[in-house]
DNA sequence: CTGGGATGTTAGTCATCATTAACGTAATCG
DNA sequence: CGATTACGTTAATGATGACTAACATCCCAG
């Protein structure tokens, strides 16, 4: 049997601990703006104890980064290689990112905004991910409308995030039981708008 | 006749070009990950000179966020009163937003992000601002659709200001002549489809 | 002229912060 | 038992950064 030690056990739960602490106090107030204090806080215990767990400052984030971007991209690809065809496979790319984006606002949040603060190694892997993530979208889209430019699709398909990811924003405007089937409606027809313009 | 000295005429432009080239670090880095010297480095005076146009650097954010928030409400009001019609004023207002979306990605940036670092009285100004803008929209988008709830119309707004906003994120992908029209576009469908569902 | 305001400069000052050091304490494992 | 390991703690340490002080310049007004 693999001998699974309590350290080894509760060291996972810790770290992810850490982890989601730190994306929201970094989606509240920047990756400047948090200290090690105030993470080490925020799960009870102070300060310099994060080294136990974390290289660094810079290494929570990039691992924080790393991590949503593996995942999304995952689920992506999932969700491409099990659909019956393209047209299920965007619906559940809709999903995957609606659902993300309002289970884990703080960390869509950091995602799109603090790649400029993760350092040089980690950066360029994390950048890979987002761009085959945003392949996934893409190529699903150009098998819909084979007519359009790509360049428009890679456009629309930015938007769409926008859009989606637009939840932490409005936050309590509308129950979540609301908010998914209207982003997943305004989502399906920014895109078929944009695919069909001129 | 006023006497307009020449100080009273260059500070101005002064100011102005502080803000610009401070919006693009902000944008670019966060407010935190940006240092006075960074700002005055930016437009080729050093650090401390700041401080002859500015109170602080909490200032100078301040002062930032209340002019994008007053321009944009101020050509929201402008365009609402001088359309013909609901129609018209919602064609109109996307124009609005695309525009500055797009000829000012930078200040739309920091709008969205950096209103956490502003301190307390400027902070509920430009909250209130904020909020008079997307009154705005809400209004007109309430005269197109009386039948469709005020919540699921807000939350329409801000999700389409997601979209709008999307155009920092893809710079480069699409020249702004193609971006504008492609924007417009969604961002119509979007609200079309968020205020048909269900 | 000449004095003062506007605008810069460089050298402190004082906090804050990331990171490291030195040091406990339990629990695990041999 | 005894020692290693995992995890924390509280003091340094060393940078960086916002802001202030003290000191030039330049230019216009009187």
């Amino acid at each position: 049997m693999s001998t699974v030690s309590p350290s080894t056990r509760n060291r996972g739960n810790r770290r992810a601990e850490i982890l989601e602490a730190a994306a929201g106090l970094f989606a509240a107030r920047g990756f400047h703006g948090v200290s090690i204090e105030d993470i080490g806080g925020a799960v009870g215990i102070s300060g310099p104890a994060l080294y136990r767990h974390f290289s660094g400052k810079d290494a929570l984030l990039s691992e924080m980064l790393l991590d949503v971007s593996s995942r999304l991209r995952e689920s992506a690809v999932a969700v491409a290689t099990s659909s019956p065809g393209p047209a299920e496979t965007l619906d559940a790319l809709l999903n995957v990112q609606i659902t993300f984006a309002i289970e884990q606002p703080a960390l869509i949040t950091v995602h799109d905004r603090e790649l400029g603060n993760v350092p040089e190694p980690a950066r360029r892997q994390i950048r890979r991910l987002q761009r085959l993530y945003v392949e996934e979208w893409v190529t699903v889209l150009a098998e819909l409308h084979p007519a359009c430019p790509a360049a428009r699709l890679r456009a629309a398909t930015h938007a769409v995030f926008g859009l989606l990811n637009s939840t932490p924003h409005s936050a309590g405007e509308l129950p979540a039981q609301d908010m998914r089937p209207l982003l997943h409606t305004m989502a399906r027809a920014a895109i078929e708008a944009s695919v069909n313009a001129r």
